[in-house]
DNA sequence: TTTTAATCTAATCAC
DNA sequence: GTGATTAGATTAAT
């Protein structure tokens, strides 16, 4: 069959919702996608136990807002207003998704929430590798996207990682920064008061 | 010779600066830089027109304020009196390479800024990528680490440049939504009126 | 000129 | 403690 294909596995999850709407529809790429796949439900392939599938998205339903990652709009429309082009076939789908779990059903996934969300396995960074960029640092703490680029051959890491690695080394220099200026300023105070 | 390697290339741009103090030093694994690299001073394969390499790094020099991306500190020592580590000899070596510039090779790195940052390439994603990208923004726009590694498979994209693909989409779709509500606002107020 | 990819900070999460 | 993610502001390529 030539043509769109798509991927859709029936699930007790997702009784509704058999097709995602305009996908694998482009005539130069052949692309399917699973439900299970867009929404994060396929089953990781190991190092999770069974019946706690990966189900970050259920975010959106859970009403918490004082935290930012509680507070997700997976489903987000498209604004009539403004953007008047959303095709109502797709959102009605989509609201029935939205209103298919009851709050009880919304409350266990809310513990599930801290069990996995869907982040990148933390990087572990091998004591060279740190070493090398400690000094890449102390040298140039913003370097652009060929010294990244160098590095991440280098390191055998990926581009985004010496990326990120330089974001989070910036952000602590600056919290020391602030560190050390308050402890001086404590010290000079306390030194006043024993003149 | 086992041990260290260094790629110091002598430059006109350089003469003090021969060696990256503590590069290379690992026993594990080898590890080159040159100067050259590190600061950004590297001339690019192609591409980039003679006499203008590419030298984001300068932007540490410049004193700009006003621009966040003009007061740069390439160089962010350890403070010492929180992270009382650092090596002198190291920072005199730095302390030569910072103030090595004249204020008329500034301003002309000045002028050369603009043309070029040291930016990854814009990446151009083809219509069908978009249309794959908002068809799973619809489902999800918080895709997890899987989503987000399948979707760059499938698309042949990085995964940072789909991670980086949600974070403005849903900048942008927070942005129609103000800017709908506002028009809203508006019309109330304006249909108050005219009552 | 407009749209949006890329970069940054700051705060926070989570291992 | 630090790698990862987010919002938000801004820059800059198209």
């Amino acid at each position: 069959m030539a043509g769109p294909s798509l991927c859709a596995a029936t699930t007790a999850a997702s009784p509704d919702l058999h097709k995602v709407p305009g996908f694998g529809e482009s005539k130069t790429t052949q692309c399917s996608f699973s439900i299970e796949s867009i929404l994060g439900l396929e089953q990781k392939k190991d190092g999770i136990p069974a019946g706690k599938p990966h189900r970050p998205w259920m975010d959106a339903f859970l009403g918490d807002d004082s935290n930012p990652h509680l507070q997700i709009p997976v489903v987000c429309y498209e604004n009539p207003l403004f953007h008047g082009r959303s095709d109502p076939v797709q959102e009605e789908k989509v609201l029935k998704c939205e209103k298919y779990f009851s709050v009880t059903e919304r409350l266990s996934f809310k513990r599930e929430l801290s069990w996995y969300r869907g982040r990148r396995p933390r990087t572990a960074f091998t004591r060279n590798q740190i070493e090398v960029l400690e000094n890449v640092f102390k040298m140039n703490s913003y370097p652009g996207i060929d010294i990244r680029e160098e590095l991440a051959r280098k390191l055998d890491l990926d581009e985004d990682r010496i990326q990120i690695w330089f974001q989070n080394r910036r952000a602590k220099l600056k919290r020391s920064h602030r560190e050390s200026q308050f402890l001086m300023v404590k010290n000079t105070f306390t030194s006043n008061l024993l003149e």
